[in-house]
DNA sequence: TAGATTGTTAATCGATTAACAATC
DNA sequence: TAGATTGTTAATCGATTAACAATC
């Protein structure tokens, strides 16, 4: 038996979760710049952030101890924080829907950039069948349960904003699939053993605009 | 001096934000089947929350006391969460970016059914000056000053997932936007009077592989 | 060296959960 | 009526922020 993994070495919180990628995308940035090291306190200044939590979460993410008066080595820093985040471990991923948004995420490349390998999307249009969006074939729905348990994938993200989400998770859940990244505004049922993000674009949208609203009620 | 408006009756947490609308679309959804009633307990095991949190944000939320052994009237519950989402508020969006997120975007109807009018999208591209999509038109992103200033639009999507999008950011906030729904991976600085809001898809990605590990780990 | 920045423990703050009386 | 469910106050829990000694 191997010593326990990366994972729970300490407690992470979900709010932390969201922030170590924000730290990660600016640092990746000043890398572009050809900056070498940051400090934990040009990040909170740049980000807005307070400036002894990201302290914190550096220390917690960083495998080397970061230096008085110099800060964080980049490389290490964003090699760190791609390992906490697992940016190196290759997922594969199907999408369900070959609609317009599941177009769109075939050709997004990020995905492939931090280790996500599209592989094929699912959809129950014929003519849509054999057609290719970056190289990703897209497939009758109804071959989605042996192509999953073959190419034993984990990770599916539904891109249906409309209906059949609920028969499609159910679909994915029977056919072996741990995660879904669900783009509907549906709420998903599903077994304890599968995890579902949601991205919710209206409601993000809806957020937005009460936030905006508060802050010029503040003023 | 007006007494104090609706915001800030009670302090909203940005997880309280983030439940309403699942609470709204799971509730949306029990109308759809015909439902008149709904208890803030049934709604807690369906989407598998706390309890007596539900209990308290649905008293925060709704116009009407709850009726014990009966619950809330499903109409007037939605209708409370509407106004608490600003669904009704109408708001003009305008989309920057009108390649294929862009062009998901524009299609995609919820905007319209929960008070967001997507009125147009800009680019840069030529090719695609004049075209519409879902009767948006897609208009020479040098015109969005103008276009934004005499329809007084106030919220953007920036549908650019690569570069250019703290180039745009600039232009938006010079033109008067003051909120921003950014799909890009870049931190977007603003001033302090703009409200951003991060859709960023890899990074959700990355938060469901590793629940998805954390919960095999567990096991 | 001096002092900017680190890592970490302790204090504060806010959000979640428990408890319970009120009531349809 | 009885009891399921409500609204609300108090207790707990967790996350954020403050304080400060260590150090490059």
């Amino acid at each position: 038996m191997e010593p326990k993994q990366s994972s729970q070495r300490y407690k992470i919180s979900k709010a932390m979760l969201e922030r170590i990628p924000k730290y990660y995308y600016y640092i990746k940035e000043l890398k572009r710049r050809g900056e070498e090291y940051i400090s934990s306190a040009e990040v909170a200044t740049a980000l807005r952030l307070n400036a002894i939590q990201v302290r914190k979460e550096f220390a917690e993410v960083s495998s080397v101890a970061g230096k008085p008066r110099i800060g964080f080595r980049i490389d290490t820093l964003l090699k760190d924080m791609e390992v906490f985040l697992g940016y190196n471990n290759i997922d594969e991923v199907i999408i369900v829907g070959a609609g317009r948004l599941g177009q769109a995420l075939m050709f997004y490349d990020g995905f492939q950039k931090y280790g996500f390998n599209i592989v094929a999307a699912f959809d129950n249009n014929p003519k849509l069948f054999g057609m290719t969006f970056n190289e990703k074939p897209v497939l009758d729905i109804k071959e989605l349960p042996q192509f999953v348990q073959r190419m034993n994938i984990q990770m599916a993200i539904i891109a249906l904003p409309k209906q059949y989400t609920q028969e499609v998770a159910n679909l994915l859940v029977d056919a072996g699939i741990k995660g879904i990244l669900n783009f509907s505004q549906r709420f998903l049922e599903v077994p304890e053993d599968v995890v579902v993000q949601d991205i919710n674009i209206v409601a993000t949208l809806a957020i937005l605009a009460r936030n905006m609203k508060k802050k010029q009620d503040n003023r």
